[in-house]
DNA sequence: ACCTGAACACCGTTCAAGT
DNA sequence: ACCTGAACACCGTTCAAGT
């Protein structure tokens, strides 16, 4: 039977976790399906919207906890790190498909309104959801590029560890929530 | 006379800035140059090593005002977002670069040292640093993209502005701060 | 030491032609 | 509608050979 949209996409998703976003080529995932690579865009209109069909998919695991709004938040950015770490380079795959306006997710709907549930006004409430976004973004895309680099045997593992990174996470979200907080007052 | 690796860098961001981060080759550098693909490996490990020395030129020209720590921060971050405007592309460049370690310049070095003088304790200094630092680069890497789609008409102009684009960097780097406030009582 | 010329092993994308 | 086969215009990197 004919190949599908979301085939595609699945293909792509094991060849990044496989290979990485560098070795991610169009080739290779008609490779992997066993067809040629012409036949791809009948299902997706070029590699960039390929990607961003991945980071779509990797979005959408991304939950948002119910209780208390700081834990709620937190918990969403421990969430989004968590999909994030599941798959090799997806911060950077991620970071430059939404900055390209290609994912459709909308990422920053629900801690927006968490936010404002919790009496923060809403212009402040999108900033706050801005930054722990770019945050989170930034930190895992560092994470991920040192954890390839400690693989490759090309820098020493030192001091970092999945609990401190963790850690480190913790505190920049307390620090912005900690900002959002004084427009409560 | 022989090349040098400071011309292969600076023909790079020439590349850069006329034809952005994809269309910058290695050949298209090297015919910029009017010398052989090949020449440039004598100067120049690999691309990677390349795009980070341009990232280090752009890095090179901010600078962390002097004054009240708030304002300098600020004033910091302000520089940090023009820098990377004056060249195309540069806030993905300059991530990916970092977080591959290979940009030698200490971007988080004065920022840390103003937080820590104005009596924040190092370690949220650190944090605080390294949170305004993903969220300039994330701001600015949405602006840029949005930038070139509104330039290739794929996207309505819209209601964004240089103005809002501002003030909203102000906004962020303001709510970081407030944070790191909190570590000051 | 520095560069050329030429090659190697790849890319993304398009499109006539077949089914 | 969907896919193949084949092409087009590119890539990054290496390396013998020349100077």
């Amino acid at each position: 039977m004919a190949l599908t949209r979301a085939e595609v996409v699945d293909a792509a998703l094991g060849i990044l976790d496989e290979y990485g976003l560098a070795d991610l080529s169009m080739r290779r995932v008609a490779a992997r399906l066993e067809v040629q690579p012409g036949a791809l865009y009948h299902h997706v209109e070029n590699k960039q919207t390929l990607l961003a069909g991945v980071a779509d998919e990797i979005l959408g695991q991304v939950s948002c906890p119910a209780g208390p709004w700081r834990e709620a938040i937190l918990g969403w950015a421990l969430n989004l790190r968590a999909a994030l770490m599941a798959h090799r380079d997806s911060a950077e795959l991620v970071a430059s498909s939404r900055a390209f306006g290609l994912v459709t997710v909308d990422v920053l709907e629900r801690p927006i309104l968490m936010l404002a549930a919790a009496g923060i006004p809403e212009p402040t409430a999108r900033q706050a959801a801005s930054t722990l976004w770019h945050f989170v973004l930034g930190h895992v895309a560092e994470e991920q590029a040192r954890r390839y680099l400690v693989q490759m045997n090309l820098a020493l593992s030192g001091s970092s560890s999945e609990d401190s990174d963790v850690e480190q996470l913790r505190g920049g979200v307390g620090l912005i929530l900690s900002g959002a907080s004084a427009a409560l007052a």
